[in-house]
DNA sequence: ATCGGTCTGTGCGATAGTGCACTTACGGGC
DNA sequence: GCCCGTAAGTGCACTATCGCACAGACCGAT
C-alpha cells in the first residue's frame, strides 16, 4: 500500500493523542523484522517495546523436549513486551517474527515513562493486554477441543488481520510448529482447505481465496477473540493513513 | 488452622503496606463460597473483586455446544476480577467456585480507587496480572502436548498449593470438567495414580498421599508456572498469621 | 541443464482419547 | 436397615493424531 510505514500503521499508536504522537515520535525506531529473528528468548530481559506496522510476532512457548506451543500472536494491533508493563521484565515464552515486516521500535524506559505519566497510554495499554489475556484463554480452549483443520483456520485468519493482503508468506512446518501439531497434520488439513477452494498454496507461500468460508470452517473461537478484541479495542477500527 | 479467616489469609492482601491494609479494611466483607457459586458469567460486569482465603475459583471456559475448559485457578494468592483492573468491565469466561471457602469481598469502586491512589497496589496487581497470564500460557501449552495423567498431576498441585491441607473435596466429573476430558478419562487416571500410592479417594473426596511424586509424575507446566509465580510475586512467601 | 536442498504429499502401524452403555459401590435420609 | 441418588469403574468400537519412513516436486545456484 505504501512504502514507508508511518506511525499511524500501528492500530495502538494510532490510537495515541496527538500530543502523545508527537512526543513519542523522536524516540521510536522504524527497524525490520525478518522471518524468525527473536525478539526476546524466555526470561530475557525487555528492554525495548516493539509496535508491528506489518509484521506478524508469535509468542511462543518452547518445552523442554523442544516442542511447541504459540500462545498468542501480535501484529499492528498491540505491541510486543508487555512483560515490562506489568513488572516482570520478562516471560517464560520466546517472541519470534512469524511474519517478515515492519515494526516500531522504543525504548523501555521511554514506554514506561509515558505510561506513568499519561493515564490514556496506560489505559490503552491495559485494554490492550486485556485481549491479549483474551487470545491466550481461546488459545487453551482451542488446544483442547479443536481439530487440526479448525486451528488451522483460525490460525490463517489471525494471521490474515494482521496483514494488509491475502498472501502468507509462510512453510507448512512453522505453521506445525506454531499450533504445537506434526508438519503432516497441517499439509493434511491444508490439503483439505484446498480441495474446498478455500486456499492456495505452494513452497512457502499461502493464499486465501475464500475468507467467508474460512471462517465458517473455523471454530469458534476466532470469532470470540474477534468480538471480544473488537469491544475492548474500539479506535483500532480501521483508517486511514495520514 | 483457625477458623475466623484474617485479611493476611490472602497473600495479595497481606503483601499490602499497613496503611493500605488499614484503610481497606472496613470495606472488606468475608463472604462464604459455596462449591459451584457462579460469581461472573461471560460478558456480566464485574462491579466486586474476591480475594480468596481459602477458597479457590476456577476461570473457566464453556463452548457453545457445553464444552468446557479451565483457563486459570485463583487462589489466596490472588483475586477474581482483573478485568476491572484492565478496563475491560467483563471477560469471555466464567468465574466458578471450584473448592468452597471464604474470600475477601470488595467493591470494584473502592479498589480501583485503591489502585489509582497507590501505585504499590497498582503494581501489585500487575505483577499478579503477570503471574496470572503465565498460568494461562501454560494451560496452553499444557492442553496441546500432555496427556490427561500429567494434566491431573499438574492441575491437583495447583489446587494444593492453594489449600491448607491435602484434602480435596471434588468429584473426578468436576475435574473432567475443568480439564476439558471425558470423566472416564479422570477416572482411569486417578486409579493409575491410586495404584501408585499417591493418592486415594472416595466419592468426591480425595486425599494426596505423596505429593513428591505427584510432582514427579506432572509435566513440566506445573513448576514453570510455580517458579515464575514465585518471581514476579516473591512477598508471597508463607507468612504467619497475625 | 543438472544438482541439492527445501517444501510438500503419502502410507501405515501405534496410541490416546472419545462416546456410549452399563455395572458396581457407597452413604445419607427415611 | 433399606433405598435411591450420586460417584466411580469397565468394556468396546471409533477417530484423530502421532511417529516414522519415504517419494515427489519445485526452485535457485552452479
Amino acid at each position: 500500500m505504501q512504502s514507508a510505514p508511518t506511525l499511524k500503521q500501528n492500530h495502538l499508536l494510532a490510537a495515541l493523542p496527538g500530543a502523545v504522537q508527537d512526543r513519542l515520535f523522536p524516540d521510536l525506531e522504524l527497524v525490520e523484522l525478518p522471518l524468525g529473528e527473536v525478539l526476546y528468548e524466555p526470561g530475557e530481559a525487555v528492554t525495548q517495546v516493539y509496535f508491528p506496522t506489518n509484521a506478524i510476532v508469535s509468542l511462543l512457548y518452547v518445552m523442554e523436549d523442544g516442542a511447541s506451543a504459540e500462545i498468542s500472536v501480535v501484529g499492528n494491533e498491540g505491541f510486543v513486551g508487555v512483560s515490562l508493563f506489568m513488572g516482570g521484565g520478562s516471560t517464560t515464552s520466546r517472541s519470534v517474527v512469524q511474519s517478515a515486516g515492519w515494526a516500531f521500535k522504543l525504548p523501555g524506559q521511554r514506554f514506561m515513562d509515558e505510561c506513568n505519566r499519561h493515564s490514556q497510554m496506560a489505559e490503552l495499554v491495559l485494554h490492550y493486554l486485556q485481549s491479549l489475556i483474551t487470545q491466550m484463554a481461546q488459545t487453551a480452549v482451542c488446544n483442547r477441543h479443536h481439530s487440526i483443520d479448525q486451528q488451522l483456520c483460525r490460525w490463517l485468519l489471525l494471521s490474515l488481520d494482521r496483514l494488509s493482503d491475502n498472501n502468507l508468506v509462510m512453510t507448512q512446518e512453522l505453521i506445525a510448529n506454531m499450533l504445537g501439531v506434526r508438519r503432516e497434520g497441517v499439509t493434511a488439513a491444508a490439503g483439505r482447505l484446498h480441495k474446498l477452494g478455500v486456499i492456495e498454496y505452494s513452497r512457502g507461500r499461502i493464499t486465501v481465496l475464500d475468507r467467508p468460508q474460512l471462517e465458517a470452517l473455523s471454530c469458534e473461537c476466532y470469532s470470540v477473540v474477534k468480538k471480544e478484541t473488537d469491544r475492548l479495542l474500539p479506535y483500532l477500527v480501521p483508517r486511514k493513513d495520514g
